[in-house]
DNA sequence: CTATCTATCTATAACTA
DNA sequence: TTAGTTATAGATAGATA
C-alpha cells in the first residue's frame, strides 16, 4: 500500500494517469455533491479527460442554469 | 471531536453552513488542483457561495478558456 | 467572526485477481 | 485492461482560543 506521502505532479505512465483520474474524478464529485447539499449552494466542475472527454457535475441545478448565473454578474464581481 | 459518520443534507444552522463552506471550498479546490496536476487536464469549478459570493478555481488555463472549450463543443458531446 | 488543533472519518495508491 | 481490497495519507467536525 502506500507508504509515503504522494507528491503532486504530473503522472508520466499513461495508464497510471487514466486509474488516477478514474478515481480521482469520482472523489471530486462526490465532494462537490456534499457541499452543494450541506450548504445548499449551486456548483458547477467541468472537466476533460486525459483523453480529451467531457465530464461535467452540477449541484441543485443544471449546468447551464450555473454558468448562466456566472456570465451574468456584474464584470466586477467574476474576476476570482 | 467528530464521533459519528456524517449525514449529507443540509445544514441548518446559518453559523455552521459558513464554517463548513469555508473549509470544504478550500479541499474541494485542492483536489481540483491536484486532480488537474497528477494528469494535465482542464477543470474549471464555479460556485456560488451561501451569501451569493462567487468562487471560482481553473486548473492550467482560464475559466474563459476552459468554458469555451466546453461552449464551442459539439451539441453531442455536451449531454452529461 | 476567524484561526488553529486533533481525533476521527474518508479518499485513495499500491496491491491483488 | 478493469474491478475489488487495504493500509496509510489526507480531509474535516467539533472543540478551543
Amino acid at each position: 500500500m502506500r507508504r509515503v506521502k504522494l507528491q503532486i505532479k504530473r503522472i508520466e505512465n499513461t495508464t497510471n494517469i487514466q486509474v488516477t483520474f478514474s478515481k480521482r474524478r469520482s472523489g471530486l464529485i462526490k465532494k462537490a455533491y456534499e457541499l452543494s447539499v450541506l450548504c445548499d449552494v449551486d456548483v458547477a466542475l467541468i472537466m476533460f479527460s486525459p483523453s480529451g472527454r467531457l465530464s461535467l457535475f452540477s449541484g441543485n441545478k443544471s449546468i447551464e442554469e450555473i454558468l448562466a448565473r456566472y456570465v451574468n454578474l456584474p464584470e466586477h464581481e467574476r474576476g476570482r
